[in-house]
DNA sequence: GAGGGATGCTGAGGTTACCTCAACATGAGG
DNA sequence: CCTCATGTTGAGGTAACCTCAGCATCCCTC
C-alpha cells in the first residue's frame, strides 16, 4: 500500500497539472494570448525594461526563441523594443500602456481561476499543499 | 496573507511539476523514447490489445496522432499492429516481447526517480500530498 | 588605437508533438 | 442495397521550441 502510493503520486501530479493547465488556457482565451506569450507577460510584468537576453533566460528559452514572442508580443501592441542606452548591440523590451492593462486582466483572471479550483480545497489543505510544494521545489 | 498565498499556489505547482518534467525526461533518456511514446507504452502496458481510436481517447490526443506514435514505436519494434477479428476497419495494437521488457525497466526507472524526487518529503507529507492531489483530481 | 575574441540580436531552416480535413474501407440499420 | 456512421491514414498545417551562421557592437590587450 505503501508502495503503491508512492508509485502513484506522480501520476496525481500530472492529472492535476493538466487540469490547471486547461483553466489557465481557458482564463487566457478572451485575449487572445498564448500561453508563451503569457509567460513573457508575467515576466515583463514585474521589471521595468529587459533585455531579450535577461528575459530569455527568465523564461528559461533560447534567447532566438524570446525573439519570436516579443515579436508576436509587438505586433499586438502589448511591449514595445527600445534601444539599450548602455549597450548598442542590445535590445530592451517594455510594457506598452495597453501591456499592462492587458497583465493586470489576465493576472486577474487567472487569480479568480486558481481561486475556484484550489477553492475546492480546505484552508488547512491548502496552507498544506504549498508548504509540500515549496518544500519540493528546494 | 491568505490571498497572497492563493496566487502562488498555481506558481509553486508549475515549478515542482517543471522539475518533475526533467526527471522524467532523464529517466527515458536511456532508452531513447519521447516522452508521448512512454505515454503510449504506459497506457498498453496495462492492456493487452488496443484499437487505436481506443488509445486516442485514453491518451486524450486525436485518433491521427496516434496513427504516428504508433508508427514510431513499431518501428523499434516496441509495438505490433494487429487486424481488429472483430472489425476489419480497425487496427490493434499491442506491446511486443521487446516492448514488454522496455515498458517494465521504464516504469522501474520512473519509479525510482519519483522515489527519490518524492523521497525528500516526510512519509506523513507524502500522504497529505497524494490526498490532497487526488481530491483536486475530482 | 588597432586588432581580435566575446556578446547580443535575428534570418534561415529544422524538430516535435500535436492538429484538421478529406479519402477510403468497412460496418450497421432501415 | 443504400445510406450514414466509424476507423485509419495521407496531406498539409501550427505552435513553440531549437541550432547555426551572420552581422553589429563591445571590450580587452598589446
Amino acid at each position: 500500500m505503501h508502495e503503491h502510493d508512492e508509485s502513484s503520486l506522480p501520476e496525481a501530479f500530472w492529472g492535476v497539472a493538466r487540469q490547471l493547465r486547461h483553466l489557465t488556457k481557458d482564463a487566457l482565451a478572451p485575449w487572445q494570448v498564448s500561453p508563451s506569450q503569457a509567460r513573457a507577460l508575467g515576466v515583463l510584468g514585474k521589471e521595468d525594461a529587459l533585455r531579450l537576453n535577461v528575459l530569455a533566460e527568465q523564461l528559461r528559452i533560447a534567447p532566438r526563441s524570446v525573439t519570436e514572442v516579443v515579436d508576436d508580443l509587438e505586433a499586438r501592441g502589448l511591449v514595445e523594443r527600445r534601444a539599450d542606452p548602455a549597450d548598442r548591440r542590445a535590445t530592451l523590451v517594455a510594457l506598452t500602456g495597453p501591456g499592462r492593462e492587458t497583465v493586470a486582466a489576465i493576472g486577474a483572471a487567472r487569480r479568480a481561476e486558481a481561486d475556484r479550483f484550489f477553492g475546492t480545497l480546505s484552508p488547512a489543505d491548502r496552507a498544506h499543499l504549498i508548504r509540500i510544494l515549496k518544500q519540493l521545489a528546494t
